[in-house]
DNA sequence: GACCGTTGCGGAAACGTTACCTCAACCAAT
DNA sequence: ATTGGTTGAGGTAACGTTTCCGCAACGGTC
């Protein structure tokens, strides 16, 4: 039953017997007006099932209630979508949109991109970057709010929402060293990724702490199970005994787990694994489930976005990296008590 | 150096001493302007540095090239991601822009979104579904040009882009009977849904044209590795003989060749094993690596996109479902050749 | 009773752009 | 030389809002 086109403000201010003016009042919520006009506005308005033109809205006010979110490098879809579902679920609550563009991974993209996004009077960008390296800073050259997440930039006086890899490392730790484990050993990735690094700065500063030191040399290897099971094989070799072995992702503990259980070593009596990233299809899938860290990324993602509304807001946020703990998942791959 | 605010094409008018009319048809390229006073205006503008607001565009032109990205379930992540990616890049070659909302796995929600971005002018929608079951059409409600991408809809005349899971596990029956192998058992996801149900048909309908069947029962599982384990076990146990496993997905299929490497069977000489998906974290990773069918979601996507675009340009595109069939991936859990 | 502040409402401008129309100048054909 | 079509250019309306300002009515205060 509605016509083609949607109502217009006008339409409804006619209907309603009152100018423009008053109507934009009712629907805005704006005060001099009479409670009696803006019930009877409202009433028309919803009617005609009246929903604002946001882009003149837009057009007049210079803001949009969009902001824009660019992906760096979609490669990490498994760690940007959850990131974006975050983000996405507070941009819906502000009744914002967002708007989404990949740099796939040529970061120079990022300002041409950025550059688009504001000639579409974007109200802010959530730039999504990679926990490995570092992300060009487009800060200065976007001239509105930016947020990072989940990366560094090259400028320390951003905001930049990241995981805390030291502190989810020496949670991991902690846990073990509680349950009497006494000589860890760490598979990871490869040792440029700045998370990487982090991870083992948690796991050395925790074990000193305890007057202790990883078992044999740290395993950095590629993201990969092929990888993971031969430094497995290699470190069963060369440290019999070992009792625990800290795995810098779930991907890289699932290979782990199995190839440890082959030798005939029991998880967790023998060896305690855990990994990190709690990724379901490697996390809960294995027998036993690892124990491991969840970065909640989700939240990571709306704390961005609501510091990122702040700054859209006008509030003054002051720049550098906030950390994101995460929570320690515990399964049985550390704990023998039924799950 | 640039001044605060973006310059405007009045001021690229003003500078290059024509009226405004005449610097947006130099910039548009209309005709009815001389090639010099068109290569001035141009000057001045690439001097200002000026680019269109396309907010402004937007409202009087009535599309805003923007184009409205839903999700219906952000839980395929996995499939999404790359869907996106692909889509992104097309909307991008266009120099539109994509808004990207998700319905959490609310389909109601898909309307709701619709009507959002609907304010917002998008001039199109491209609604990512879900291959276990069918989605709401939304066309009609939304009036304007919808394309549905990876899964069913409630209307028949919607344009559907899907994968052919009927075509793709066809394909790979049809690799392992050339291959020489007779007695081939089938490992899946749960019944009830239909990309499980096409493949299945797929499977049985070739098979049946070489005057074959599946060895067994069909074991439908839930998509994971720990059911898929068991299947496996069972599936040996109660055919010992099988040569052939065909799977409904990489995530089973590395859980099935783990399990059957156990019982000390050689893959692929004593049993063949097929994924499906093509997810390097499973399909790569297993030893030997699977063969499995790549369903070029990134493709799906872009082809998805240009349909719509041709609806947004007005051509005339017929309803229906176009079924996009996949690639076939030789790895060595089929092939015995060093790979 | 004159004055002033408040309240309710509407007129008009502004945002930056495109589309439509008009107008003058020019060239070619009658 | 008049006509008629084409070309280059500009004036103006329109898109749907919000915001600024003005105006009338009303109530209270000295």
């Amino acid at each position: 039953m509605p016509a083609g086109r949607p109502p217009t403000l006008t339409e409804v201010a006619r209907l309603a017997g009152v100018s423009l003016t008053t109507a934009s009042k009712a629907v805005n919520g704006r005060d001099r007006i009479s409670e009696a006009t803006r019930r009877r506005v409202l009433r028309v308005a919803r009617e005609l099932s009246y929903a604002p033109n946001l882009v003149a809205k837009s057009l007049v006010s210079g803001r949009s209630s969009i902001i824009g979110v660019l992906l760096r490098d979609p490669m990490v879809h498994r760690f940007a979508m959850p990131i974006l579902i975050g983000a996405q679920s507070v941009v819906e609550q502000r009744e914002f949109s967002a708007v989404v563009a990949d740099a796939r991974g040529v970061v120079d993209r990022l300002t041409d991109l950025a550059a688009v996004f504001r000639r579409r009077n974007v109200d802010g960008l959530l730039v999504v970057g990679d926990n490995q390296g570092k992300s060009p800073s487009i800060t200065a050259s976007a001239r509105i709010p930016c947020v990072y997440v989940y990366g560094p930039t090259t400028h320390s006086r951003d905001v930049v929402h990241s995981t805390d890899d030291f502190a989810g490392a020496a949670t991991v730790v902690h846990h073990l060293v509680g349950l009497g484990r006494l000589r860890i050993a760490h598979v990871t990735g490869p040792d440029h990724a700045s998370a990487v690094e982090q991870r083992v700065l948690g796991i050395t500063t925790h074990l000193s702490e305890h007057c202790m030191r990883l078992d044999g040399d740290i395993a950095y290897r590629p993201w990969s199970q092929r990888w993971a099971r031969l430094a497995a094989r290699d470190l069963l070799a060369a440290r019999p005994d070992i009792d625990a072995i800290v795995c810098g992702s779930d991907q890289l503990a699932a290979a782990v787990l199995e190839t440890v259980v082959a030798t005939g070593r029991k998880v967790p009596d023998d060896v305690a694994i855990t990994g990190y990233d709690n990724w379901a299809v490697f996390a809960q899938e294995t027998d036993p489930a690892l124990t491991t860290i969840d970065m909640e990324l989700e939240h990571l993602g709306a704390t961005a976005v609501n510091d990122l509304f702040a700054m859209i807001d006008g509030q003054r946020v002051g720049g550098g990296t906030r950390h994101h703990e995460g929570a320690l998942v515990v399964r049985g791959s550390t704990d023998p008590r039924p799950s």
